[in-house]
DNA sequence: TCTGGGGTCCTAGGACCC
DNA sequence: TCTGGGGTCCTAGGACCC
């Protein structure tokens, strides 16, 4: 007998951690904006029953935004991580596989209550169904009364109708009170039947166009088409939702915590830039934050990618370049970093552009090797790795860029940085915003 | 004046080798 | 000037996700 997954994933979850500490703003319609108050990325109920489209851009809805009186708010990243964070945290008091799989979505196994190698019989299926049910109910409880962050639930056997069933209490909320159990039955036509194509995870335009073609429109007609159409129009990625469907599990839930393969910081300015100074001061501040990250998660980088544009959306001569460099002894260090980074820029920077972005990556991460205390004298590396240790202390246990690369600078800073006008405070993790606690 | 950011996986095609 | 087949590895780009 297969185990059952569930997904749980947070309503509106940006708004959601806006208005919890300002509450009254429930009453209201509420937006929150992407970085550099770009676009539309979060809107509460109130603000999609105004019409207000995700990813719109901020700039053409400012009227609709004022004349419907919607509260704005410009992403507060560090927020909603908190939260993520501690809703993760609840989840594991519950059961112990847990993916997260984005900021604010996880999937997790329900628990086993019975032996599996033992037969599976009706009843034991319907009370392994009963009690996933009571987990998700528990769980979504403790969420909303502890971080007041309201959740859907779907559960089924396979990843792909964890989604479908997420998706279905979510819609119907009066109904389903945000969880949809489709239990060890899998999905009915019915459900399917309801679901544009492209509404499956993993379809989207370009293959529901192919699809289209081939007269493939619902969920339904996906699940009904012969298998090696399926394989012939979406390869390997289609084939897989097609046996998902199926109730037969292609996607594992991966509970380990995986270092990430690639680090990207990237930012539009808040004004275009012409100088290569302030290109310069733009990506020193990146790569020295994506090193950080490289050190978090104990890599080190054998690839550094570097790129600048001007803005596509702008009638205006378009300049867009990028450059890799590789190097044989894999790096961590923020110093030669942004020493290989000055040089990229030198190589793909051309005066005489209005850039509105650049961006960092870097590719090619292996763990760090374990740190060896030195017998006698330290070697270069040594001395590097304890430095490092030192600025990346100092800047969790103080404020955020307590210490930063010197040829960022301040002043220039202030002529590149993204716009955040409506960015509330860090409630959670300003350090100076904390309570002062005296042990006793 | 103003249009986000950060990931993963898959495939086609080139380079190279025998 | 003609001229095979099969394999691996790497990379760029496409497609998708939230």
């Amino acid at each position: 007998m297969s185990d059952l997954v569930a997904l749980i994933d947070c309503n509106n979850f940006f708004t959601s951690c806006e208005t919890v500490f300002q509450p009254w703003l429930n009453d209201s319609p509420v937006v929150v904006l992407s970085s550099n108050d770009g676009c539309i990325i979060a809107r509460s109920q109130k603000a999609k029953d105004c019409g207000i489209p995700m990813g719109a851009p901020y700039h053409v809805y400012k009227q609709h935004i004022q004349r419907h009186g919607i509260k704005v708010f410009s992403s507060n990243f560090s927020l909603y991580g908190e939260f993520s964070r501690r809703i993760h945290h609840i989840l594991s008091q519950y059961c112990e596989k847990i993916e997260p799989y984005s900021i604010d979505e996880f999937f997790f196994m329900i628990p086993s209550f019975h032996n599996n190698k033992g037969p599976s019989t009706a009843h034991i299926r319907r009370t392994q169904e009963t009690r996933a049910y009571t987990l998700a109910s528990a769980i979504q409880d403790r969420i909303q009364q502890w971080l007041t962050i309201p959740t859907s639930i779907g559960i089924a056997t396979t990843k792909s109708l964890a989604k479908i069933a997420n998706k279905f209490a979510k819609r119907n909320h009066a109904t389903t009170r945000g969880i949809h159990n489709l239990g060890f039955s899998g999905v009915s036509e019915s459900l399917l039947a309801s679901l544009a194509v492209e509404e499956l995870w993993g379809i989207s335009y370009k293959s529901k166009k192919k699809l289209n073609n081939k007269h493939i429109y619902t969920a339904l007609d996906f699940y009904r088409a012969p298998i090696h159409l399926i394989r012939s129009l979406l390869s390997i990625t289609g084939e897989r939702i097609h046996h998902e469907l199926k109730g037969e599990s292609c996607l594992t839930l991966n509970d380990t915590h995986t270092a990430k393969k690639s680090i990207r910081i990237s930012r539009s300015f808040g004004h275009p830039v012409t100088q290569k100074v302030q290109v310069q001061s733009a990506l020193t501040e990146f790569v020295s934050q994506a090193s950080e990250k490289l050190r978090a998660q104990h890599s080190r980088a054998h690839t550094l990618y570097v790129y600048i544009h001007t803005n596509p959306y702008q009638q205006i001569p378009q300049y867009m370049r990028g450059k890799m460099m590789h190097f044989v002894e894999a790096l961590f260090d923020t110093n030669i970093l942004v020493a290989h980074c000055r040089t990229l820029l030198e190589e793909i920077f051309t005066p005489g552009h209005r850039y509105s972005k650049a961006g960092v990556i870097l590719m090619n991460l292996i763990p760090i090797t374990p740190f060896q205390e030195p017998l006698f004298t330290m070697t270069h590396q040594e001395q590097s790795r304890e430095l490092m240790d030192a600025v990346d202390r100092i800047n969790t246990l103080y404020e955020k860029d307590t210490v930063f690369v010197g040829s960022r600078g301040t002043r220039i800073k202030e002529t590149w940085s993204p716009r955040n006008n409506f960015r509330s405070p860090r409630y959670l993790t300003h350090w100076k915003e904390l309570p002062i606690v005296h042990a006793s």
